[in-house]
DNA sequence: TACATCATACCGACCATCCGGTATGTTCCT
DNA sequence: AGGAACATACCGGATGGTCGGTATGATGTA
């Protein structure tokens, strides 16, 4: 809710250059913020300052603390997945898949750790308040259809009836996904480029294998 | 540190039956309320009165809220998990183990909520917190070393050299665990109590379908 | 046994601090 | 001038932690 207008746009104050308006400015700030704190121990004032302003800034573009974290669990973590799950839709199928998804997932969790911590609280929150859960399941529900669409192509190839569901894959893909990135904010060394790559393979060979019934 | 003794050994008052010392109810409580309200959000006064008891019989038993936590951690989720691979060292690595597991998993997460909600914490404060992170990666290693040493056993019967490295697929099936888990919060009904179980088939399967080259 | 002493286990009022939110003041642009 | 975009002072409430007090039992001893 509130999909606010920005109030001005990218003005330039002498001599600095403006990276963005001050909501976006303020939106980054909390990412940080949020992602070293917390949410709870996260505290408006230390947002407003990490972003150069006050605190009346802050109230003068979000309507409170709560708006604030929807307002960049929005903006920055289930917008960016639909969209690039609206990418995925039209792209191919082909055996290169895998790479590339392990490597993009890679990219992300190297850069923008502080988006896989808000992602991680954002779970957390959303197992324990019922209404936050919804926005959670929902973009949760769209992304495990998406990806068994993609699977169902995959394993139609194969011309035997799966044995595992496509759901089921789709299912444990994600949480694979999960998984690995929490592992990667605290042993980033075990948590290869490969690896989610690798694993992928592993299951659709493994699909495959009992398709061809060489097991 | 602090292995503190229990102070008296579960007396009986009348008509009540006494479950646990009070360390033990406090311990109890707040499991629970830890894993409604998250740490910060959680009450030291919300606990007491959980557990029955006020603010002062809490400060007798736990030095700080930070104490009263770490505590619950410690004997709630590193030493069960610790125990469980002392067992696991001495047990077979058969061909049943993928549907075991899979059953042990699921039983945990069905009953015990609480654990898996403050599992989540925990992991969230690990990657903020590097002196908590310590134990917590301490104890990840050891156990993604006895799930490689388990896959090794069982890879080794297949007389190639593997696709993939054992500590790789550890890596990987204790990041899918803990997803599940995740998942399993939000969206109970996707997570079937076989699903963790066909993909380690599958995993494996995969592994046996490279070594043999029928893929 | 009877009394004095001490440790244990707990209570609950109190304090200093901090935080989200608001109300009001100030500046700048048009 | 007049409103948009901030800054600042302030308030009420909640929280972690402290501290003096106390009931209950154990221990020693005469």
């Amino acid at each position: 809710m509130t999909a606010k207008l920005d109030h001005r746009q990218a003005g330039v104050k002498a001599g600095t250059a403006e990276l963005g308006s001050s909501r976006e400015q303020i939106l980054d700030a909390a990412a940080r913020v949020f992602a070293t704190r917390g949410y709870s121990d996260a505290s408006i004032n230390e947002i407003a300052a990490e972003a150069g302003f006050s605190k009346g800034a802050l109230y003068w573009n979000f309507s409170s603390k709560e708006g604030l974290f929807f307002a960049l669990l929005d903006e920055r973590i289930d917008a960016p997945i639909r969209a690039l799950f609206e990418m995925t839709e039209a792209a191919p199928a082909d055996q290169t898949m895998e790479k590339q998804v392990s490597r993009g997932l890679a990219a992300v969790l190297e850069q923008e750790r502080d988006l896989v911590l808000l992602f991680h609280e954002y779970s957390a929150m959303a197992a324990r308040d019922p209404h936050l859960r919804e926005k959670y399941v929902e973009r949760n529900v769209m992304l495990r259809a998406g990806l068994a669409r993609a699977f169902e192509a995959r394993v139609a190839a194969l011309g035997a009836k799966p044995a595992v569901g496509a759901e089921e894959i789709a299912t444990a893909v994600i949480a694979l996904a999960d998984g690995l990135s929490i592992e990667q904010l605290t042993e980033p060394e075990v948590v290869s480029e490969e690896l989610f790559g690798q694993i992928l393979s592993l299951i659709l060979d493994g699909l495959a294998a009992r398709a061809k019934g060489c097991i």
